[in-house]
This record gives structure tokens, C-alpha cells and sequence, in this order.
DNA sequence: GTAATATCTGTAGCAACTACAGATACAAGG
DNA sequence: CCTTGTATCTGTAGTTGCTACAGATATTAC
């Protein structure tokens, strides 16, 4: 553990995450508040790094930061049972195919109504059609 | 033409819109102020409850309301051409389908990581691992 | 020492609603 | 006619996950 330590700018280009999003994870108590420079700016070492890496990687993943937030605690708890964690991502899992199907519906409905239309002519417009009452 | 009117929570009711969101898409100017009762209530003619229809319709095929306010222009327009019709079905179906790319890659991902989890065992579990740093 | 850049705090904005609070209006029953 | 209960009114604030300022300091480079 080297006491090397990473500004606020630094940590968001090695991470690809916005400064201003870092603030927002501590903000929200994702992250925990860095150590400070004399002149109050922010150190990064890197374990807080990992943790910050393990946030985004959990965001690309779909999880809201309420559910980062009970991961997190999962890990930093040490907890003999991931049973939470699996149920955790099991329920996530149903919310995404939910949403994938809600939108193949619409992708389905659209996609349908775009191939009918010319693009010429109103009020003769499917699309224009469907949306109306009957 | 009849001069029947609807109250906003009879017309709430009949479309299955909350009374709030029918007051939001007026404030949003995607429909129109309707005639008020002496009191001051809104009450709601046959073609405003048909336009509101319409923004239901566009929303359930997941247009944003800045888009509904395009096609309810168009409308509104009676326009000889739907082109920009078609331009902006095609716009949002392309949008449409990168979220469910995105989510398909979530979904494969996390499916994947769930199946390994056995739910018994931290910092075994596989879900957390792959949070982890390598 | 000065200029340029980085970071600080705090607030407001985005989208599409939803949820109040406190004040009126209206409809139904006696 | 009067009361009671329900409906509606306006206006404001909350939701989610950031993003974008403004105006003030800190730090770094020359």
C-alpha cells in the first residue's frame, strides 16, 4: 500500500467517470469522503479507487445506486451468504427482461407502422392513423 | 357535437391517466386549456379526451414528450407530407433498439454471473468478484 | 510572481411524472 | 337550505442519476 494518492481529475480520466459523478457517489454515500490536501482537495487512494471502479461497473450493469448501495454493504460486511447478492441480481435480471420486452413491443408496433408509411401523405399516415382514436 | 363534458377525473377514469399527468401535459402544452366550470374545474370535450388519447398512445410506443409535441404539430398542421413523421418513428426506433441492445448485454452478462452464484458463499461469490478489481 | 489550470461548494436543470398541502367547488342527503 | 363528503384547484417539492453552471480558492507551470 503505497501512499500514493490521485486528484479528483486524475481519478476521473484513469476511470472514465465525471468529476462531477464522483462527487455525486460520495454525495450519496457510495463512496466514502476521501482524505483532503491542505487546501481542502480531494485524495484518492486506491482502494477508493476499486471501490469507484466497482460502482461503475455495477451501473454498466443496470443496478440503481440503492442496489449499489446494499452491495456495497454486502461486501464491506463480509457476509458468510451471497444468497442476498444472487437475489439482488435475480430481480434486477426480471426488471431488465421486463423492460426489453416492453420495448420489443413497441419496437414491434412502431416498426410495423413505419415499413406501412410512405412518408408521403397526411392524414393518410399510419402512423398518424394509429395514434387516433378509431 | 354535444355540449357533454367530462370533469378531470371522470376523464382520469376513462382514459386510465392520473388526474396529475392529464394537469402536467396541459402545463406542457401538449393539450390545450380546456373550458372551466363557474368554479373554476376543467371540464373536457370529446376532442381533448381524443388528444389525450393520442399522447397516451405516443407514450406507450415510448416517444418523449418533446417528440408528441412534434407529431401533435404535424397534427394540428395538416400537413401534405408525413415524412417528418416517418423521420421521427424511425429516429425513436433506433433508439428503441439500442436500449434493448444495451439491455441484452446486461441481461447476458448478469444471467451468466447469477448462474455461477451458488447464493452460499462471500467473498466466493462470482457476482461480486466480477464487480471487483481484477 | 503571475498566469493558467484544477478543484472547491452550492445550486439548479433534465424527463416525465407523482405526491403532497391547504384552499375551494360541487353533489347528495336530510 | 344546510351540512357533509368528495372532487378539484394551485403551487411546490420529490423522484433518479447525473450534468452544468457560478463564483471562490488551490495548485502547478513558467
Amino acid at each position: 500500500m503505497s501512499g500514493h494518492r490521485l486528484t479528483i481529475g486524475k481519478v476521473a480520466a484513469r476511470t472514465g467517470c465525471h468529476i462531477e459523478t464522483i462527487r455525486y457517489y460520495e454525495k450519496e454515500r457510495l463512496l466514502p469522503s476521501p482524505e483532503r490536501s491542505e487546501g481542502g482537495h480531494r485524495l484518492y487512494t486506491s482502494s477508493l479507487i476499486e471501490r469507484l471502479v466497482f460502482i461503475r461497473r455495477s451501473r454498466e450493469l443496470g443496478f440503481s445506486v440503492q442496489e449499489i448501495r446494499e452491495l456495497l454493504s454486502i461486501v464491506d460486511g463480509h457476509q458468510v451468504s451471497c444468497e442476498r447478492v444472487k437475489h439482488l441480481a435475480d430481480t434486477h435480471l426480471k426488471d431488465i427482461r421486463a423492460k426489453v420486452s416492453d420495448l420489443r413491443r413497441m419496437e414491434k408496433t412502431l416498426g410495423e407502422l413505419s415499413r406501412q408509411c410512405s412518408g408521403n401523405d397526411v392524414p393518410e399516415c399510419p402512423i398518424i392513423e394509429a395514434l387516433q382514436v378509431n
